[in-house]
RNA sequence: GGUUCCAUAGCUCAGCUGGAUAGAGCAACUGCCUUCUAAGCAGUAGGUCUCAGGUUCGAAUCCUGAUGGAAUCACCA
């Protein structure tokens, strides 16, 4: 609406020989009980125009529409100056581009971005907070992708550490042999489950410990079996090879489940990094960083930075012993990423809990003078709550991925057989749509809320399936493919509706919006945008459908019109949701 | 205790850089399938936008304070 804005600075400069910065126009969307598409409040002007709220956007309005070809009237209520424009512009919008093959076809911004995320840990499955993460990466991904930036997604295993090397202890002492063959278990639930194992058994140690006399803290440290743990941790640093080989043997297992629970997922990624080679990294940029007086060293040998002047606080940044710390790592990571890339821009998707720890991170990195650490952005996302508060792994109050989905899937499927909505539909077919819509309903369940904001999922209520939901955007497009293809419609290169009705126009404005909403939900890096943008078109075209009828048309052309609207609907639907990582059926 | 974030209908959420009578969905109640898919459409009811000040022509939105909640403040990751 660039040209509205630069007549509106034309008329204030014509009318009250007043100079307005295009930036300084705020056009808002008409509110749907008033006429008009556009509106300008006017208060802001009163004070160059020297007159009424409401003579001024009089005046303006006049000018406009003298003008400026296309808008077609306007009215003011109180100071604001409601203003149409003619039918002819958005007809043009949906001939000229919406319908073309390019439309909001991604053109290159010439920028790189990464996107991190998922990142799990190999010694457990996936649970809900893992969905919501590997969601909201793959869509800022995807949204990014759309707006013109060559996308890396990345996803950095944490395949190492003393918590690997308890699922391993516990599997050596309690395993018997067990593999994912013999036992029928998905290789990363196996792992997961010797991860509590190990919890359950050290806990064991630490009661007798406490019975014995000691303190709490002693017996968290002196329990024969963090000993162990911390020992294999020890000999894998060292490499020895039973300890590797038994490693590689159980990450393996884990790898082969994720692989399933991504594809479920419809996820992927274009690199993977591992912290088993880039834990050792770092170290060699806080040597840098001593040299530059960035970091310094305290008498015990460990080395910190001091953040205190930025409200911070002192952070260390190597050990006494030499050894690194997770921050070391992620210094050390960033640049490997940074030397592998080039790019301009870094998105690290990573829950609120972490946000102090990425603050400190980019700090550091720009203290060390690293060009690119401008472009570094912490995606924090909110916690995923359950009514009962927190997830915790070891107390198996999480809800599993894996679960999750078929959940999804089963109720998909009841719900549809209910309907009797798949006569016709082969097994492989139904199958297909299940999980279309299960995964549907709850892509966009945790998608449509604003990342930055905790989630609350309740286990007990099923995801809905109806209102502001997926299937609900899934059913508009199965809907609108199912008239066209009993209208055999076909693109027509001229057509002869000139004038549009409410609801079509209603429509059409919210289909223009299409472009706008790719660029904010980039910038915002927030898919809820989209899905709420997605959510208004679906009902719109509702709203069309019921009041209008396609195939009885009053004539040709406007059946004709009414197709190509409905045909720009479905394509849009299918982008927006592709955005989101939701498929959209053909039928359902 | 320090720091950061959050608080909108019974529930789950929208509300863009301040703008008109604060919007959706779910749940409740009413209508609408011999007409293109009723996972739909239309309607009723439901609000001191946590509270108190301030800035402004105008505040759910910005500022200050209070209250309630969450996260974090590890030589864990």
């Amino acid at each position: 609406m660039d040209f509205i804005i630069e007549a509106v600075v034309k008329a204030i400069k014509h009318l009250y020989e007043a100079d307005v910065a295009a930036k300084d126009i705020n056009l808002q969307e008409t509110r749907k009980e008033f006429e008009g598409q556009i509106t300008l409040v006017t208060f802001p002007f009163t004070r160059v125009s020297r007159k009424s709220p409401e003579q001024t956007g009089t005046d303006i309005g006049e000018y406009l529409l003298a003008n400026v070809p296309d808008i077609s009237a306007f009215n003011v209520i109180k100071g604001f100056l409601n203003i149409s424009i003619a039918d002819s512009f958005w007809l043009n919008k949906l001939h000229a581009e919406i319908l073309s093959d390019d439309f909001a076809a991604a053109k290159s911004n010439g920028k790189k971005v990464m996107v991190e995320y998922s990142s799990p840990n190999t010694n457990k499955p996936l649970h809900l907070g893992h969905i919501r993460n590997n969601l909201l990466g793959y869509s800022v991904a995807q949204i990014l992708g759309a707006a013109g930036y060559e996308v890396i997604k990345a996803n950095l295993v944490n395949d190492r550490g003393i918590h690997i090397c308890k699922s391993m202890l516990a599997w050596q002492k309690f395993g018997n042999g067990e593999t994912p063959e013999s036992s029928g278990l998905k290789g990363d639930h196996l792992a997961g489950k010797y991860y509590v194992l190990f919890d359950k058994a050290y806990k064991q140690q630490i009661e007798e410990l406490k019975a014995a006399g000691q303190t709490e803290d002693e017996a968290k440290k002196n329990a024969p079996l963090i000993k162990e743990a911390q020992q294999m941790l020890q000999k894998w640093e060292a490499g020895d090879e039973d300890t590797i080989s038994l490693w590689n043997t159980m990450n393996g297992w884990v790898y082969d489940g994720f692989a399933v629970t991504y594809k479920t997922l419809g996820v992927d990624f274009d690199k993977y990094y591992y912290e088993s080679n880039t834990y050792l990294l770092g170290k060699d940029i806080v040597e840098e960083g001593l040299a530059s007086g960035v970091f310094f060293k305290k008498d015990d040998g460990s080395v910190w930075i001091d953040l205190t002047e930025d409200g911070l606080d002192q952070k260390l940044v190597l050990r006494a012993d030499g050894t690194s710390v997770y921050i070391t790592q992620d210094i050390g990571t960033a640049q490997l990423k940074y030397d592998d890339y080039k790019m301009d821009e870094s998105i690290y998707v990573v829950g609120n809990e972490q946000d102090y720890h990425f603050k400190v991170l980019f700090l550091i990195l720009q203290k060390l003078g690293k060009s690119w650490a401008k472009g570094l952005y912490h995606l924090s996302y909110g916690m995923v709550d359950l009514p009962s508060g927190k997830m915790k792994s070891r107390e198996g109050t999480v809800v599993d991925a894996d679960d999750l989905m078929a959940d999804m899937f089963s109720t998909a499927k009841e719900q549809t057989e209910e309907m009797g909505k798949v006569d016709g539909f082969t097994e492989e077919e139904k199958d297909k749509l299940y999980h279309t819509i299960g995964m549907g309903a709850l892509k966009y369940f945790l998608l449509k809320v604003d990342p930055k904001k905790r989630l609350l999922f309740d286990p007990n209520e099923s995801v809905d399936f109806q209102g502001n939901t997926g299937p609900f955007i899934q059913y508009t497009h199965a809907r609108i493919k199912s008239v066209l293809g009993k209208a055999d419609y076909k693109p027509s290169a001229n057509n002869k509706v000139t004038t549009l009705d409410g609801v079509e126009r209603d429509l059409l404005v919210i289909l223009t919006k299409y472009p706008q909403m790719v660029t904010e939900a980039a910038a915002a890096h927030s898919p809820a945008l989209i899905a709420n943008y997605v959510y208004e078109l679906a009902k719109a075209y509702n709203k069309f459908y019921h009041e209008k009828s396609i195939m009885q048309a009053e004539d040709e052309s406007l059946k004709q019109f009414r197709l190509e609207l409905s045909a720009a609907s479905a394509k849009l639907i299918n982008k927006a949701m592709g955005l989101l990582g939701i498929d959209v059926p053909e039928r359902m």
